[in-house]
DNA sequence: GTCTATAGAAAGATAGAC
DNA sequence: GTCTATCTTTCTATAGAC
């Protein structure tokens, strides 16, 4: 038994870290499983071992973000609700993200790309959101009862990334981004944080 | 002389109609130009005659989508700015919108469609952006050298509508779409509408 | 499991008749 | 200006050797 099945859960891997990668950055059809795979080191025929076609892969890696961001994500033991939101906010919003220094959020990248898509493809995209949208709601002072802010948040967050890649005027970008940033912490002042007990 | 160049004008505005509906609908790698001139009602081979390729229709259709618009927006002469900006909202935020029974927005519907195209359909994309963000900031009563939310609203109601399409839980794009609504109205009451003098 | 080779389909763009 | 016919490229998916 030349493989391991060690060694091709590794192979996995490295192909959904390639997919996640070249699918934020160029879009579903933009992106053949021939650029997939040299990307990953190996080539064409491979692929098919671990997926069943490139819709699949699609849908996993979508998946694959969420165990990707945990430590890109603020650090949880130490500093209040409030200073961790404002963090998310300042890097989730920023320039590295949108110039992809950072690893991309699916939500905002594929934000149309995924609209089109079969329904695994959108199931997936709908699990991280809600991951997403729990994470910023648990550290808000809702009463879900009256208004929740949260999905206003998130939907900012996405769509002002998403509108920072789209535009080509990096001081429109710019001014944009910094609205989003400022609006997103006066939304958790009047709506506030749950304060460190 | 068969055709009269108003002839070739009515072709080219029914190319354009067809162009708009079926990119904000598909994407643009979805959309082949034989569905797009089928819908226009003409073949193929015609298509050479008004646009120079699919890159070219694709961004003058993102242009297009403005004066196309212009009959859906509220009423400029009646009512006040604040009722204005909250008809836009309501309008725009909504299950019709997304579900496209009203004509799409090609800014909330290609927003990540379009990060990977050629300049020109970026440099359409921001013109119809900012003309949007225009609009909406002149009803804002902004101190522009303080704080402008007028590009967070737009961040927020385009990602409103790119994930109400992306989503596929339709009760969880109702509250999103709800919260999007009621945060938009709480920014224009902070940060307010200029009151009719 | 991974490789090379290839079948088969799809779609952008052009040629030439009317 | 619009049509039909076609060239050409690209890419998904499969077949079969190792």
């Amino acid at each position: 038994m030349p493989y391991s099945s060690e060694h091709k859960q590794k192979s996995r891997e490295k192909i959904l870290d390639s997919a996640l990668k070249l699918f934020t950055h160029h879009g579903y059809d933009k992106v053949t499983i021939d650029q997939l795979m040299e990307h990953a080191g190996l080539t064409r025929g491979a692929f098919y071992a671990h997926f069943s076609n490139k819709s699949d892969i699609y849908a996993e890696s979508i998946l694959a973000a969420v165990t990707r961001s945990q430590s890109l994500l603020p650090d949880d033991t130490s500093g209040s609700n409030h200073d961790w939101l404002k963090e998310l906010f300042l890097s989730y919003l920023s320039h590295e993200h949108i110039n992809q220094q950072a690893p991309s959020c699916p939500l905002a990248f594929l934000a149309t790309d995924v609209a089109n898509r079969e329904p695994a493809a959108r199931k997936a995209y709908t699990d991280v959101y809600k991951q997403l949208n729990t994470l910023i709601k648990t550290k808000l002072m809702n009463d879900p009862s009256d208004y929740d802010s949260s999905f206003a948040i998130t939907a900012m967050m996405i769509g002002g990334v998403a509108l920072g890649r789209a535009l080509n005027e990096s001081e429109t970008v710019e001014r944009m981004l910094d609205s989003c940033r400022q609006t997103a912490l006066r939304l958790i002042d009047t709506n506030p944080a749950i304060p460190d007990s």
